[in-house]
RNA sequence: GCGCCCGUAGCUCAGUGGACAGAGCGGCGGACUUCGGAUCCGUUGGUCGCGGGUUCAAAUCCUGCCGGGCGCGCCA
């Protein structure tokens, strides 16, 4: 493949910035790395370079005559038409034509892996997201979870890493158990028997319950009547967990969402991981005893105070699992680990960074990705939610009443640590002002084309027999610059694991689209035109295309 | 009390060192009787919470306030 133009453009500029300062006899030792970035509007041209600024305390003279400097030692290329300096001693780059049409058969050339870069050099990541106790349906908060982790994965996988998928099942502790005394309770209700096994305070009252008590007086009938319940609590515990757990496997695949692994918290208490743990803490110097409880001295970090990992008791804290599972993924191999978690959890990040880096890693090797809460409106009120009552609007409910595609574009359009406001009428309205329908319309206008130009006997021509250098226009012009920058937006959303990057790239390609659309005609112009408009055309839906997949959206060829 | 995040147009939000701060919604005014008007075009609208500092350059970095959210357990 041919070198990226932004790499030739920093090239020639580095050259002649030692060019100039070697006719002014001055040493490069120490002075910052050339950058260029895209003009930001019309008249900035297509790459704009601060290097002048950057540059002028080296060079003793203003930033504008540097830039002048550095332009007149700048080598003629043919992709680069032009080259201006502007405002306080900004070098733009104007492109020829030449190398707009050529990205135009470069998306062509590549279809679906047009935007597919290699900034992870095939090291392996692994995402681990919603990871929700299996004591209760899904809510939305884990909605928006599932779906910035599963895009973010599928953008990792296209910026060149090897994903890997995982569910942390949370199924060892109180929480478990409290889930089956509440089962097991609402059964003896049920029965007509409550005073056998009150229900626990703080237990899940969620109607859900009820429905798993029912079950399992008609699948085991009455017997359980006739032995103490701590006899038949590890039953109802089991139970629950296990029928909640599949239902979230079943909301998730419907939602979209494919894990790889399934990690249960239990596998982690089989007598030698924890221990193991502890002695690597301990080799690495980073655990000692004190007040009767073994502590991790997350201090030597970032953290504010030392942890407990061993209480007096001799039961392992949470903390303490959770290390060992990290110990565990780093084990896996994986040269980075992604853990996505609600921003409530923030205040544990110091002492998880503190884990990973006793235990022998890089801080930056964990990433955590915060999901800040989601605010349910409809008809413009807020939906009041809270998990102690059990009132919570579930995942299912929204995908149910929304559909997926919307879903997910709503739950990703945001930054995931900003707070979100998810307006059901709007996610569901099939008009003018719902963002998804927006995109997705684009790419169906586009079918829509292809299928009028069929009936009048015309096809996408191919594109070695089509000159894209009738493509003037500034709609035309534009729509092309947008697909050129579609690798780029990959690449920094995958640094950033930032999803709503692709989201407003997607609608913004999808606003660009428009505009040519409605400002030219591609059918019924003259042959050469109609050829050429018919190519971009296609390339804008390979790139729309592109752009759905990566947020899980259908891109549908009718609507 | 300490720590983290947030504060940008009437509303919902992008932009985290660069050129007159952007988009959608809302408001106002318009669009080819041929490819889908679920579209497009124009216009309205901002002391980037406030004050200091660093820099050639600050919404962006540092610092002090103000306002909002969250967290500070031998809980998970």
């Amino acid at each position: 493949m041919r070198k990226d133009i932004s790499e030739v453009i920093t090239e020639m500029l580095q050259e002649s910035i030692q060019k100039a300062a070697c006719e002014k006899g001055i040493s490069l030792d120490g002075m910052p790395q050339v950058e260029i970035e895209r003009g930001r509007r019309e008249g900035q041209g297509d790459w704009a370079s601060n290097a002048a600024m950057q540059f002028s305390r080296f060079f003793g003279e203003k930033p504008v005559e540097v830039a002048r400097r550095i332009v007149s030692h700048l080598p003629e290329d043919p992709l680069v038409e032009r080259v201006e300096v502007a405002g306080p001693g900004f070098i733009n780059f104007f492109l020829s034509r030449s190398w707009m049409t050529g990205i135009i058969e470069h998306v062509l050339d590549r279809g679906d892996d047009f935007g597919r870069v290699n900034s992870g050099g095939g090291k392996r990541v692994q995402v681990e997201f919603v990871s929700a106790n299996p004591t209760g349906p899904l809510h939305v908060g884990h909605g928006r979870g599932a779906a910035v982790g599963d895009i973010c994965a599928r953008i990792l996988s296209f910026a060149g890493w090897e994903v890997e998928r995982e569910y942390y099942i949370n199924d060892a502790g109180l929480q478990m158990e409290l889930l089956g005394r509440s089962t097991q309770s609402r059964y003896f209700e049920i029965c007509g028997r409550p005073e056998i096994a009150p229900f626990p305070e703080d237990g899940y009252k969620g109607g859900y319950i009820y429905d798993l008590a029912r079950d399992v007086l008609d699948k085991e009938g009455e017997r359980f009547l006739e032995q103490p319940p701590e006899g038949s609590l590890p039953f109802f515990t089991d139970y629950a967990g296990r029928v909640i757990l599949d239902g979230i496997k079943k909301d998730l695949s419907d939602f979209g969402v494919k894990f790889d692994v399934w990690f249960s918290e239990r596998s982690l208490y089989d007598g030698v991981r924890v221990p193991r743990m502890l002695e690597t803490l301990k080799k690495n110097g980073f655990a000692f005893d004190a007040e009767g409880a073994t502590w991790f001295k997350a201090t030597a970090f970032s953290d504010d105070k030392d942890r407990v990992l061993i209480r007096s008791n001799g039961a392992p804290t949470y903390f303490a699992s959770d290390i060992a599972y990290h110990k565990d993924k780093f084990d896996r191999g994986f040269d980075m680990v992604i853990d996505v978690w609600g921003a409530d959890h923030h205040g544990y990040i110091p002492r998880m960074k503190a884990a990973v880096q006793a235990l022998g890693r890089k801080e930056s090797d964990l990433q955590v990705l915060l999901i800040q809460f989601v605010n349910l409106l409809r008809g413009g009120q807020q939906v009041s939610m809270s998990t102690r009552s059990g009132e919570f609007v579930t995942l299912r409910e929204v995908i149910d009443e929304v559909g997926v595609n919307a879903t997910r574009y709503f739950f990703a359009m945001r930054r995931s640590d900003s707070h979100l406001d998810f307006d059901l009428d709007l996610a569901k309205s099939a008009s003018t002002d719902n963002p998804v329908f927006y995109v997705q319309y684009a790419h169906a206008r586009i079918h829509s084309i292809f299928r009028e130009a069929l009936a009048r006997g015309v096809k996408v021509p191919a594109i070695n027999e089509t000159d894209l250098s009738v493509l003037v226009e500034p709609e035309e012009t534009a729509l092309t610059r947008r697909l050129s920058a579609f690798p780029e937006e990959v690449e920094k959303a995958a640094a950033d694991l930032a999803p709503h990057r692709i989201v407003f790239y997607a609608y913004d390609l999808a606003g660009d689209f428009h505009s040519f659309y409605n400002a030219h005609r591609v059918l019924g112009v003259e042959p050469e035109l109609e050829s050429a408009r018919l190519v971009l055309a296609e390339a804008s839906r390979i790139v729309l295309a592109n752009s759905l997949s990566l947020l899980g959206i259908s891109a549908p060829e009718q609507m």
